[in-house]
DNA sequence: GCCACGTCCTGTATCGTCACCACCCCGGCA
DNA sequence: TGCCGGGGTGGTGACGATACAGGACGTGGC
């Protein structure tokens, strides 16, 4: 293995010159740098990462934990967040959680191992009960929903405003028994609670009354669940004329349980979604969605953990107190809310 | 900064204790581990990461280079990869090439610089004429595809067996005229060109003719260029009766494209996709397809990778020749193929 | 009584890099 | 002439962990 010694002997210089070199330093006459990736080049010498992550105490890798890559939502995420991490130099290693508590505090423990320099944390599992975890000294950004007064800094979606625009479009398209669809609330924070408000929300601003019958929950924000749940909605008799998916995962489940029940959309039941995946625009209905502009979101939560980590370099500021961004958003109508 | 040292004073034993306690070696006292353990416990001590990697050679990550993650079939993959690495202890860091050769090039160059102890590459630009590229003393596994005699490990998929039941499923089906959306063929081992094989070779087994303008080249496998090439596909006045799609992105847009020109799928043209994606199943019509069984072949993607990482562990053999794995794969026949 | 061996533990020497600081040299200026 | 300042270069010493070799001690066989 050739070692930056071994390139400093072949170019007839120090070891550091070498690595000033490498790295860009300025004070190096041009004739001697060029040398030295003479010598590099020959050599065939690479950096070794792992001496340089010890020496420096950075990793230049950021974990980004997520439930899972392969729901549409998330790999768009990721493939957001990767784009935004090397913009900063930056590379990104994903943790899958599988929506558990157990697999986002794994995910924490990673981090703190100095596996990675920072974490972009999408939560699912935790809740404002667990703030006191969040409580590291390693930079960490919250990205999805909001964990209430947490100690780290936040990217959050539009989840009431979006939610409520979203039921409000159906109703401006004229259903009147706006059916919902939406995971376990648990809490007062998780995605399916605060979509729910904005559901409410929607309703009393419209003076509908809000009917229980009509919300049908899912264990898991999946297609599989989003499938059952419109099957279970449409055979239990309660007459509904739209359906808010809490997420385009679920809402792509309830275009095909609708489907299997025999409603037409958007004739029967108009559908609308959140969070814009890509597919959205290729089915057939195409589906209507709140788009959180990602991109935004994904280069808001890189800079603020960019930031956090260059902070952790100068000993002195820790930096600014917790910060929150939440997102905005557009409605994207299509087909499934069409007339 | 706790360090293992500290562990060590605080636990009256020495580093190299300490250290085999962490890593669960066997000669131990109960006693003494026990004692590390509180004392590893009280001082919040954590290995650093950075210190292994170095003295160990190894950082326990592989990369995962693949074109982009947000497009279904990568994502499903990355997860299936993911899923696979951490039964071998290792994380996945992802790479996203752009789907191009430079992309691609880039993935391995870091691999090299010790960042990763392995790359699975994912490729779509790199071609017979860079197998000399992938002669690196570093573990690679080519996944997806075929580099003709490459000197690195692949797992393939059964690509010309898949394409060539999928037209021979259309065909059993009643179509006559197969229509194939399929990507620049470049050589003769991308997807694009082994599915277009198997296609030919189904049409020929049924002894129908090849119709050069039923055949619609896009430029990348999105699907947006699906659903245009469908678009171009109706309006040409060429007749066709069914669409094999070379992969199920493209089919969910060609589904989309056929729906803007007015085409009912199945009843005016039936569709058949390959890669089975999850999404393939929540459709309207929902997609027929070829399933390679990506769990499997991310199993032994990884398998293969992680022994190639062992074997540079012990400096003698250089373990077996570059091995190659071509899936199995299944035809699930959905609505979109349906009579 | 002696040796061989297994268990449990330790000292030391790096792994390859970069931070820090010192240093040299030379031109410019008082 | 002497001093200063800054561009260019190098020496030294960790960073925190583990590999390796080996030592102390106890046990058991002959």
């Amino acid at each position: 293995m050739v070692t930056i010694q071994d390139v400093a002997k072949a170019a007839g210089v120090s070891p550091m010159t070498v690595s000033h070199v490498i790295n860009h330093h300025p004070h190096v006459k041009n004739e001697t740098r060029e040398r030295v990736l003479r010598a590099i080049d020959e050599l065939g010498y690479r950096v070794n990462v792992a001496a340089r992550n010890l020496r420096t105490g950075r990793t230049g890798t950021i974990g980004l934990a997520v439930p899972e890559v392969d729901r549409p939502y998330y790999g768009q995420l990721a493939a957001e967040i990767i784009a935004a991490a090397a913009g900063h130099g930056l590379k990104v290693a994903i943790e899958q959680t599988g929506a558990s508590r157990e697999g986002e505090l794994a995910a924490l423990a990673l981090s703190r191992n100095r596996l990675y320099d920072g974490l972009i944390l999408s939560t699912v599992g935790l809740g404002p009960a667990d703030t006191d975890l969040l409580k590291v000294d390693h930079p960490v950004v919250i990205l999805g929903e909001r964990i209430f007064d947490g100690p780290v800094d936040h990217v959050a979606m539009p989840n009431v405003a979006g939610a409520r625009a979203a039921t409000a479009h159906l109703i401006e398209r004229g259903c009147r028994r706006v059916a919902l669809v939406d995971g376990l609330r648990r809490g007062e924070v998780d995605v399916s609670s605060l979509r729910y408000d904005g559901y409410r929300e929607a309703l009393d601003a419209a003076g509908l009354p809000f009917d229980p019958r009509l919300v049908a929950p899912i264990e898991r924000l999946t297609m599989e669940h989003g499938a059952a749940a419109a099957r279970r909605l449409a055979g239990s008799g309660a007459e509904f004329d739209g359906v808010f998916c809490v997420t385009d995962t679920v809402a792509i489940g309830v275009l095909r349980g609708l489907a299997d029940s025999g409603l037409s959309v958007p004739r029967d039941v108009k559908v609308i979604g959140f969070d814009n995946v890509a597919e959205g625009a290729y089915l057939v209905p195409s589906l209507s969605s709140i788009d959180p502009d990602h991109a935004l979101m994904a280069g808001t939560a890189v800079g603020f953990l960019a930031e956090r980590i260059a902070e952790k370099g100068k000993k002195g500021a820790r930096g600014p107190a917790a910060r929150e961004f939440i997102g905005d958003f557009s409605l994207v109508a299509r087909e499934s809310t069409g007339a």
